[in-house]
DNA sequence: ATGGCTTTTAAAAAAAGA
């Protein structure tokens, strides 16, 4: 079973890209975020006709979830339970036994905004959320653009970002919280090459340069880690015309 | 040394992303 997610900036202009990468790379899942779709204007046919079930929740212009499957999805949910958010960001489903969550956590603007603490807010909440899930569901696995570095190596330049939004402490202790739940960053399990990273700025060269960051990530609970062979970051669709700022990142389970 | 893009909304800039 191969798991992904990506951030496709506008599903409306990757549409394309979305469905030659599948076709290269016919995934059982694919988490999506950042759709910036309401409901009504998804593309549904399209997915279908290309072998795939959906569930998505998107709203006008920002944020906005999906998930792709191969195999039937069943208990959908719709954003965290446990937090009134009005904005889309989360999808539940499970699929062949595995809970999987697709998440797109607030990008957190700047530390110190308003937006930083909504961050960590929503971060809080959804470490409670998840504990509920993985208590229900041993098989859990949190696919999603997390919008945090875990580590310095997942920085090109450790040195001009230190303490600055995605790599801040407050917000990797975030995201150690989210693994003291059982979770383990599936990446990491592996040898890797150095500076693999998930996300490049649009500007200065950033992906030319591979002046990147690595934020987007493949959460798996103890079962599933004990079940997973590979996880690697595709850093193709990047190359391609009118590209997303984030690669997918794929998780092969046994 | 700095900033250099892309998308959306909406009709020219401006916000937001990360």
């Amino acid at each position: 079973m191969k798991i992904a997610t990506w951030n496709v900036n506008s599903l409306n202009v990757r549409l394309p890209h979305v469905l030659k990468w599948l076709e290269e790379h016919p995934v059982d899942v694919l988490c999506l975020q950042e759709t910036k779709l309401t409901d009504d204007k998804f593309p549904l046919a399209a997915l279908e006709a290309a072998g795939y079930q959906v569930a998505f929740s998107g709203q006008k212009t920002y944020n906005g979830v999906a998930i792709l499957s191969k195999l039937p999805m069943t208990d959908v949910v719709r954003n965290n339970p446990r937090y009134d958010d009005a904005q889309q960001r989360i999808l539940a489903a499970t699929i062949a036994g595995v809970r999987i969550v697709c998440a797109y956590v607030p990008n957190g603007q700047a530390v110190g905004t308003d937006k930083y603490a909504y961050k960590l807010a929503w971060l809080q909440a959804f470490e409670q959320w998840l504990a509920e899930e993985i208590a229900a569901n041993p098989n859990l696995a949190v696919l999603g653009d997390y919008n945090i570095a875990p580590d310095d190596r997942d920085v090109h330049d450790p040195a001009a970002w230190e303490g600055q939004v995605l790599v801040s402490e407050p917000e990797r202790a975030a995201l150690n919280g989210l693994l003291a739940l059982g979770l383990t960053d599936s990446f990491r399990l592996f040898e890797q090459p150095e500076k693999t990273f998930s996300w490049w700025d649009y500007r200065m060269l950033g992906f030319q340069k591979n002046k990147g960051l690595r934020i987007d990530h493949i959460l798996l609970s103890a079962p599933l880690v004990a079940r997973c062979e590979a996880c690697v970051v595709d850093r193709a669709p990047r190359k391609w015309e009118q590209p997303s700022d984030h690669a997918p990142v794929i998780a092969t389970l046994a």
